[in-house]
DNA sequence: GCATCGTGTGAACACTTGTTCACTCAATGG
DNA sequence: CCATTGAGTGAACAAGTGTTCACACGATGC
């Protein structure tokens, strides 16, 4: 019972990558056409069927295992991490090696956040949210952090979550291999998290913020 | 001389507003046909032709027209906003007022940002460099900002944009008439502005952030 | 008033698309 | 060992695609 399971999850994953790899090189999901992807992974259009009832499946898949393995790898990295003064430093070089070695993934999380269908938006937006709250949990821990309200905390990790991910669209548009420019924005990006982490620390809870809305 | 130009620009503003109310309707411009668009704009196809040379410049006056549009409403806000305590508040407030009028134009640059062809991402990645410029421009007029090299202050805008920028994707993924969500984003947004104007006046040029990348 | 220009037309083209179907034939399990 | 299962095949389909062309016919400029 092996065999026939692990070559049918062989084609699944050479259709997977083949989808991946496309994005990858600038085309946008919505716009493949199922019988290209067929063709790149070497089968014939008629064989998707046995994989994902639609393009639509394909992408929900696609979604849900880079996210998978992107958390595995981030969860490590953050049980690994010391906390310490230049901690968000490294944070950003870590997670820029992340990205180095994820590029398809990332740049097809990139693409759908705002570009999918709806059901991938939301798949994509449910896991940056999920990563929000991890983040803020780790982050309430710290001594002024613990005293805010829990719903401040989570304000401040969106605000770190959507710089890093900002930073991230930035450098998915350089080629690979720029190692300066992506120095650079590296720099940026950990100047930007000091602020805000600078702002977080000089925040008072409910302060004369105006909900003239 | 007057007549046939106006009768043309119609035309090409009819098939503008066709792509745009598409894309505002969920559908990713990629993946939106020459026939489509010209179907939806009441216009054979091969009259496509005498406005665009293909999609892509379709594409391309799109976000050109639309940015130049919005840019001119921002910049007539700009002029006509007091500075004061609760500007940031106010700040936001306009601007979802302008985010619920212009709908089908944010949804297009919001999708195409990272999601259309290198060209148009170009071009919009250009426009927000362009505002961003225009907003560090009026920081460094404050108190505080104007002793900060340039480059920190650009940092900083760059960092506000992107916020604002955020905001506005998660405000674009809710229906047009949720004012209780849209007042819950207004409040998220402007206390995640005043944490980064906090950290803004705490920031110390070339403080101890350690540059280990 | 008349020749010219140019937007919009409708038909035609060669292709690609998603989906279906009956089929092969190796792995599976009794 | 032999019947069954099911992943992959290749052909066929109706429908949609981008692009071209000669043509119509009203506005334009002399």
């Amino acid at each position: 019972m092996a065999i026939r399971d692990e070559r049918k999850q062989q084609t699944r994953q050479a259709l997977m990558e083949a989808a991946l790899a496309m994005v990858a090189t600038g085309r946008s999901f919505p716009s493949l056409s199922l019988r290209e992807v067929t063709r790149d992974a070497g089968v014939v259009p008629a064989s998707f069927y046995r994989h994902f009832r639609d393009m639509d499946q394909l992408g929900l898949a696609l979604v849900d295992e880079t996210c998978q393995r992107l958390r595995k790898l981030i969860r490590a990295a953050r049980t690994t991490q010391a906390p310490g003064d230049n901690m968000l430093a490294a944070s950003v070089s870590t997670f820029l090696l992340y990205v180095n070695a994820n590029r398809p993934a990332f740049h097809f999380l990139t693409r759908e956040r705002y570009g999918g269908t709806k059901d991938v938006r939301e798949a994509i937006a449910r896991e940056i949210r999920g990563f929000t709250l991890d983040l803020a949990a780790d982050f309430a821990r710290f001594p002024h952090f613990n005293q805010l309200p829990r719903h401040d905390v989570e304000m401040m990790s969106t605000l770190l979550v959507n710089t890093v991910v900002s930073a991230l669209g930035e450098m998915l548009e350089l080629p690979a291999d720029h190692p300066d420019a992506q120095g650079a924005i590296a720099k940026s990006l950990s100047d930007q998290l000091r602020v805000i982490v600078l702002g977080g620390l000089a925040w008072r809870p409910g302060a004369k913020v105006p909900t003239s809305v």
